[in-house]
DNA sequence: CACAGTGTTATCTG
DNA sequence: TCAGATAACACTGT
């Protein structure tokens, strides 16, 4: 499920409920799902000290550990999370709730508890010490794709022989961008998914960048990207689906190594 | 039982 | 260097 808009939606969830309370316990469930970390470094470093607020960074998102009263000479520690294909956070508002079976890590605090669940651990959990341990866990990425300037797009794109959809799908290209939401835009740009990346013309790629605001604005409002009326995500995973533009059939092929549904008869 | 899947990375091949 | 294919991670639904 998580793409940009899940993880907005996610850093929404701290952000309305979990900011500025203080973490009385780290609870890790599953230490499998802590990549750099251990679970009494994890405990050591954010119990006692509070969730200063989260910030998204195309599918990732980091919530910055505030002050614990100490002077804090060697700066706030920041968990970095990646939801991977199945990843969640909750917000449960009562403590001690049983656990859901996938939840891998609690952060206990005033009146709730943050819990991330995950099914197939794909990805995971990281500490970072400082904003620069912040960067070498995530990496180089390209520019986020929501607010993304046609300028910026023009630039990530130039020169590249791959198709549509490897190209969008690549997080070093444009961040927050998958599987789904990469289908959706092409799908809504008219935009043939294995057209080579850097030989759109220029109002195609204008095409391709309004189409790529406007699905993700509508998505991240969403926190997901909708099965709206009209949407090809409202179909895809339909047996015999057919375009809800054209009623021609969808085609199903794998393309940059990801399952993919266009419409042959729309999209060129 | 086989296999694909809303993600990412390493490795191999052309 | 670039791009595509494949495997691996771990688990569930078809």
């Amino acid at each position: 499920m998580p793409e940009l808009p899940d993880v907005e939606g996610f850093r929404r969830v701290v952000a309305e409920h979990a900011r500025g309370r203080r973490i009385h316990e780290v609870r890790v469930r599953d230490a499998s799902l802590l990549r750099n970390t251990t679970a009494t470094a994890l405990r050591r470093a954010l119990e006692g000290r509070t969730v200063a607020g989260a910030e998204r960074r195309g599918k990732w998102l980091l919530i910055p550990a505030g002050g614990s009263g100490g002077s804090g000479g060697s700066g706030e520690p920041i968990l970095v999370l990646h939801f991977g294909m199945t990843g969640e956070l909750h917000w449960v508002p009562t403590r001690d709730q049983p656990p859901h079976p996938h939840d891998r890590l609690h952060l206990v605090a005033d009146g709730g508890e943050l819990r991330y669940r995950d099914q197939r651990k794909l990805q995971g959990i990281w500490l970072a010490g400082d904003r620069g341990q912040v960067e070498r866990v995530i990496g180089p990425e390209g520019p986020d794709a929501l607010g993304l300037r046609a300028a910026d797009l023009e630039r990530a794109l130039h020169g590249l022989r791959r198709s549509l959809k490897a190209a969008l799908m690549d997080q070093n290209v444009v961040a927050g961008l998958g599987n789904l939401l990469t289908d959706e835009i092409l799908w809504q740009a008219r935009l043939d998914p294995r057209r080579p990346a850097g030989q759109l013309g220029r109002s195609e790629r204008s095409a391709l960048h309004r189409t790529l605001g406007r699905v993700l604005r509508t998505s991240v409002r969403a926190g997901r990207v909708p099965a709206r009326e009209g949407w090809l995500t409202a179909v895809r995973d339909e047996k015999g689906a057919s375009c809800p533009r054209c009623g021609r059939p969808l085609r199903r092929d794998r393309i940059g190594g990801r399952r993919t549904v266009w419409c042959p008869s729309c999209q060129r």
